[in-house]
DNA sequence: TTTGATCCTG
DNA sequence: CAGGATCAAA
């Protein structure tokens, strides 16, 4: 990956010197100015400000922007499509478990109604399948090779595919079977030209020539899994059709499954199931109609044959009886010397038109069959459509029956009915499937093995239904025998209609399976899912209820027009969540959200929301121990809609890493691998939380605060530029609350830089869903209030908590490796959440911290652009904030102060911390506020003017970095950012 | 010259 | 947020 990825970087590299150059060019020529620093300084801001002061956003408390009650429709499904994709092993082991049971299922359930077809079989089927085989065994039971056959396909698809090299290095057992279908039937020249040139014999030559229509007539059965080692063999069973199949379907089998793997991907995620299922359906069919035609033909040719035959008097040695492959080939020889039996066509009767053919046929074997029926020993009495079908029996047929064309005829007929039933048994199941593969899961992913998906694709100039490989080899099996040995025993064709039937039942199967084993990951990551929503739905609750405590004390505060919260919002048709365990939840308020916040403190002076607000001056001296805002788990939301199953989409709340997703796409060179996975798509899909914001009804009385603060203080200027423009809205709840920059005159002294490790938390909700949180942190969490348990063991994850701290070491929790070069949505929160440590990560802690991340030097950019982007914004928010400060007549950068329910604070952490996955840590508001200061001191002495005047400030605020916690490292982190 | 960071734009 | 341009430090 890694190499390709390169290789693709230095095309734009070189361009984009190019345009560099010209660029420069241009603006040099144009006289253009590079920056222009001052533009925001000097424009706009004031108005803007002014405009929103007047508005009097009153310092709603932090709003909780939802989380609660938050659905994220699609998670569940994207959960499981995530167990299903990302793990590969577990999936691997799990798989067979899932499978086997459909398997049996659906076994039973074919079995059951395909007895009836069963009884007529006559007992050789296997003979032609031996023909080919390299491992007749394995077909005796067609079932089981077959699914074993398909699992490999399944798990493919299900993997992604990565796997689909391994499948084919050590390939199945059932491989064998697949051989034949590696070589495409169709290649007449080649075939011919082989055949002449070995058995220039004019039998031969006809045969070729039979050979040649019948190949055309049927659908090449596309060559199934290319992990056949048995090229050779193959080669030299079937030397055209191999050319054929090299030509067509790209010469390395490696490449061709490659290509069928990505395909079938591709298609998990854009075709929806029933599409598929259709898509299926209709190969099937026209695979059955096909095989009839051949049928059809090779009943011709074997007429033609036994006519000549008779006349002539030749002596068929070799049906194909032999049981072996292998033996084929020595057979073959001894009736064909110069030429490869197998790949000689039964010579046909050019003149004879198929149909008159069929239908002389067809009467000629209703008057013999019942004359021969006794006779038989295959052919029970009834045998007319009932006979039973003994899948396994003994290759006994080689022996010529006395009446081959009536065997052959009986089992054509048989064939034909089998094929009809099974035809329609078949389409009944692709429906049940597909109406059960819809109503399980939404999830594109392709069900079925890709046997077929690649199959279809490969098809030949002749589409052709897809065949399993057991099928084409014995198709391949029944051809070859009736053109080099000659008469095509009834036993073949049996054989034919059991590998027909047990190829459906396969792909019926597989198809199962992958349903079944679906449903299996599902319900296990719901009752995941369920765990952890009672565990999260507890410790929410008792939050809520202290917040609800603190809420009397607290007045609301002022109103916010409503804001629908995502979940409320029309398009989230989602029930409220009452919390499983009885608990309610309480949410949807804002305010009681925001209470949650500090419910440490006691007089609600907890937080020095407001510092300035005076209130009790002393409280905006220490430092907020806990975060700014509380965090409210959407994960809850998450869980609870994966457990109630909600997995209806709602309004996408952000999009940050939309453009990750979607850029992949349109990516002319391989950007930073952007190819999404499912895992991603489905992340995006049920990420987003509406603003979570929830509503706020009636909008509340201003701040209670004793300092009458209700400052204006938020009086930032909706800054264009800004991505979450809402924020300023004047109807956004967030604008105006109770105050952005927190003045308070009386600034105590807080400059002193925080703990070094800030100690953040995961929302108790979060924290309770992490089952695989070392167990150290776990109890710390649970000890302290989950709010702000950290601050009196700031050390205790980072450095000193045995069980999580990993120092400087990449694999910290489950040893996690590297699995994917592509960065997630997930890992932009992650990331985002990181800033809160750290604004000028090196490459080497960032890939500390993204243990997951296969890096290369396209992730690896983009990650420091993530970084880079994130400062942007921090910074344009600083200086915005700077000036408005200074606009209000500020005097000095000390008396700016930064609360947590500050306006700015909200703005950051809505950008940073978006769904409240932690809590901020006290660091950062420290930081914030110096960054705030620096540009305000920058900009009050006038700095602003000189060019490069913001980087001091920068230099200064990196040096404000702190250790990013541990657990950021875990795996099981980014799992709950969910 | 290369690399890293910022600025600018979409 | 990503791509491109530009500057500046290495």
């Amino acid at each position: 990956m890694m190499s390709s990825e390169e290789e693709a970087d230095s095309a734009p590299y070189s361009d984009k010197l190019l345009k560099k150059q010209k660029r420069a060019r241009q603006r040099v020529d144009a006289g253009e100015p590079r920056n222009s620093y001052s533009t925001l300084a000097t424009n706009g801001l004031a108005p803007a400000r002014a405009a929103h002061m007047s508005g009097g956003l009153y310092g709603a408390i932090f709003e909780g922007r939802q989380h609660f009650g938050i659905f994220r429709p699609g998670y569940a499904p994207a959960d499981m499509l995530n167990e299903l994709l990302g793990r590969a092993p577990a999936d691997a082991s799990d798989e067979p478990s899932g499978g086997d049971i459909a398997h049996r299922v659906l076994r039973d359930i074919l079995q059951n109604r395909n007895k009836e077809f069963l009884r007529l079989s006559p007992d050789n089927n296997n003979v032609l399948a031996n023909n080919n085989n390299d491992e007749p065994k394995e077909k005796r039971s067609p079932e089981r090779p077959v699914s074993r056959e398909s699992r490999p396909d399944l798990d493919d698809a299900l993997l992604g595919l990565d796997s689909a090299g391994d499948s084919r290095t050590s390939p199945p057992p059932a491989q064998s079977a697949a051989e034949p279908l590696l070589a495409p039937k169709s290649e007449p020249e080649d075939r011919d030209s082989d055949a002449q040139r070995s058995s220039p014999r004019p039998l031969d030559v006809k045969r070729a020539r039979v050979e040649n229509i019948v190949s055309t007539m049927r659908a090449s059965p596309a060559p199934q899994q290319p992990q056949v080692n048995g090229c050779k063999k193959r080669k030299l069973y079937h030397p055209q059709q191999h050319d054929g199949a090299a030509e067509r379907y790209g010469t390395s089998h490696g490449s061709s499954a490659q290509t069928v793997s990505d395909d079938s991907e591709d298609d998990n995620e854009r075709q929806p199931p029933i599409q598929q299922k259709l898509v299926e359906k209709n190969a099937l069919k026209s695979q059955l109609r096909t095989m009839q035609e051949q049928l059809a033909e090779m009943q011709e040719k074997y007429m033609q044959l036994c006519n000549r035959m008779g006349q002539e008097s030749e002596t068929i040695e070799n049906d194909g009886a032999s049981s072996d492959v292998e033996q084929n080939d020595e057979t073959v020889p001894k009736s064909e010397p110069a030429s490869p039996a197998k790949e000689v066509p039964p010579p046909i009767p050019s003149s004879a038109p198929p149909n008159m053919l069929s239908q002389v046929m067809s009467k000629m074997m209703s008057a013999k069959m019942h004359a021969h029926a006794a006779a038989h020993p295959h052919l029970p009495p009834g045998f007319n459509g009932t006979l039973p079908m003994l899948p396994h029996l003994p290759p006994t047929d080689h022996i010529h029956p006395p009446h081959p064309h009536q065997h052959l005829n009986n089992a054509a007929a048989m064939y034909l009915n089998v094929s009809q039933k099974l035809f329609l048994e078949q389409e009944a199941r692709m429906k049940e499937a597909v109406e059960q593969h819809q109503q399980q899961n939404n999830q594109q992913q392709r069900p079925q093995s890709n046997q077929h998906s690649p199959q279809q694709r490969q098809m030949g100039p002749t589409p052709k239904p897809p065949m399993s490989s057991e099928l084409a080899e014995r198709l391949d099996a029944l051809r070859s025998n009736s053109g080099s040995v000659g008469p095509v025993t009834g036993a073949d064709l049996e054989g034919l209609a059991e590998v027909l039937k047990s190829e459906i039942t396969a792909s019926l199967a597989t198809l199962i399976d992958s349903i079944v084993t679906r449903f299996v990951h599902q319900r296990r990551i719901i009752g995941k899912q369920s765990e952890a929503a009672a565990a999260a739905a507890e410790q929410l609750n008792k939050d809520l209820m202290r917040a609800t405590r603190m809420l009397e004390r607290k007045s609301p505060t002022p109103k916010m027009p409503e804001r629908p919260s995502g979940q409320m919002s029309g398009n989230n048709p989602v029930h409220h969540p009452g919390a499983p365990n009885g608990v309610p939840f309480i949410t949807h308020n804002p305010m009681l959200m925001s209470q949650m916040n500090g419910p440490r403190a006691p007089g609600g002076a907890a937080f020095p929301l407001h510092a300035e607000a005076g209130g009790p001056g002393h409280g905006a001296q220490v430092r907020p121990p806990t975060g700014m805002f509380q965090t409210p788990p959407k994960t809850l939301g998450s869980l609870y809609s994966a457990m109630n199953g909600h997995f209806e989409r709602e309004n996408p709340e952000q999009n940050e890493a939309l453009s990750l997703v979607v850029t992949p796409k349109k990516k002319r060179h391989k950007v930073t691998d952007t190819r999404i996975t499912p895992r991603t798509v489905s992340r995006i899909l049920g990420e987003g939380v509406g603003t979570p914001e929830t509503k706020f009804p009636e909008s509340p009385s201003p701040r209670p605060y004793p300092g009458g603060m209700a400052l204006p203080t938020s009086v930032a200027i909706p800054n264009p530029s800004l991505h979450e423009s809402q924020v300023f809205s004047p109807y956004s709840p967030f604008f105006g609350a109770g105050g952005g920059l927190a003045r308070s005159p009386p600034a105590p002294e807080r400059d002193s830089p925080p703990l070094p490790h800030a100690p953040v938390l995961l929302h108790p909700a979060l924290m309770a869903a992490a089952h695989h949180a070392s167990p150290d942190y776990m109890r710390h969490h649970h000890a302290h209030a989950p709010l702000h348990a950290a601050q009196h063991h700031p050390q205790h994850m980072d450095v000193q908590d045995p069980h999580s701290d990993c120092n400087s070491t990449d694999l910290p929790y489950d040893g996690v490796q590297p699995t994917s070069s592509t960065l997630t949505p997930m890992h932009l929160r992650k990331a985002k959440l990181m800033f809160f440590w750290v604004r000028y990560p090196s490459s080497a802690v960032l890939k500390m911290y993204f243990p997951d991340i296969k890096f290369n030097k396209n992730n690896t950019a983009q990650l420091v652009k993530w970084f880079s982007n994130f400062r942007e914004f921090y910074y344009i928010q600083m200086e915005k904030y700077a000036r408005q400060a200074i606009s209000e007549g500020l005097k000095t950068a000390e008396d700016l102060h930064v609360a947590g329910d500050s306006e700015l604070y909200r703005v950051l952490n809505l950008h940073y911390n978006r769904n409240n996955h932690i809590e901020v840590p006290p660091n950062f508001r420290y930081v914030v506020e110096q960054t705030l200061r620096e540009f305000f001191r920058a900009i009050q002495g006038g700095k602003d003017a000189e060019q490069s005047w913001k980087k001091s400030i920068y230099k200064v605020i990196s040096r404000l970095d702190d250790p990013v916690p541990e657990y950021f490292k875990s795996p099981n982190f980014l799992e709950q950012l969910e």
